[in-house]
DNA sequence: GTAGGAGCTGGAGTCGGCTCTAGGTCAACC
DNA sequence: GGTTGACCTAGAGCCGACTCCAGCTCCTAC
């Protein structure tokens, strides 16, 4: 653990966040970072393990949903330092928010998946028996290929 | 509830999906309806009671994630009738497991976004304390702006 | 001294999922 | 009979988030 890394290269925090050299390089163009990432010899890029653990945060708040203007926004915060903590935690909070209600979305589809499956495998296991009333509720079903009641005939 | 409607036109369908025009007009071409959705007067399209009860579950479903493609899969099999169980079952199944994923990733994010919420609150309560040593776990902390220790000097 | 590999830049391309535009038909109302 | 409003089609445009390309610079190793 904490192996003292001084300064790493585009393809080794590539190879340690999962993320594309072209990624890394399109969030620096996309002031996803907290400083200006260094550069070495010959205008290369070197990373700090700082970099990193942020990047780590950066791919959470990405994989939570987090679009990355919203993510320059809190880096702009953190990079001007002491005095804006309420505003990033606003800003934290209203994801949490919407991390929320996207995960009580979730729930909610995984409901009518769930209930989908179920009717399916009762359906294959008995020989497809109630296939037809039972099946036929808001979003619960079997799906049947549309009976087109049309114009009331 | 369970209101006869014999006959929907595109305003009112969008009207009750929340889905737009443009976006039925595109779900039709993209072949996700389970059956061609017929027309009337002057072409204009007539939806039946079906038509949208299908249009709910696949805002569900797109809501979890499905992507068009595979919903239009899905409309395949329906449209092809009884037979093909076992291959929407499967459907059915995968999407469960990858929207099961997702809610474990989106926990796991949530996890660390309350975190940091938390470690912001106490920051502010308390006219920031230990904002320093505590703070530096791997992902967790009150994000400073970088202190750059660099090449190890 | 040259081949290979990693890196650089600016800009174009891709992909999914819409969203909009242009130009037209049709029915109803004033 | 002119306007309005809902609808039609084909096709273009947009947005977010990458992803790739061309053409270049380095460094290292053979």
């Amino acid at each position: 653990m904490a192996v003292v890394t001084a300064g790493l290269s585009i393809g080794q925090v590539a190879e340690r966040t999962g993320l594309s050299v072209h990624t890394l390089r399109f969030y620096e163009q996309q002031g996803v970072f907290v400083s200006p990432v260094r550069r070495g010899a010959a205008g290369r890029r070197v990373y700090s393990q700082d970099d990193v653990d942020w990047l780590n945060v950066c791919i959470i708040l990405r994989a939570s949903g987090m679009p990355l203007p919203a993510l320059r926004r809190y880096a702009d915060l953190v990079r001007d330092g002491e005095g804006n903590e309420e505003e990033r935690l606003a800003l934290l909070r209203e994801h949490h928010g919407r991390v929320t209600d996207q995960m009580g979305r979730l729930a909610q589809c995984l409901d009518l998946i769930t209930f989908k499956v179920g009717v399916y495998e009762d359906l294959l296991d008995q020989g497809r028996p109630a296939a037809g009333p039972d099946l036929r509720r808001p979003l619960g079903g079997g799906d049947v290929p549309a009976s087109r009641p049309g114009t009331s005939a």
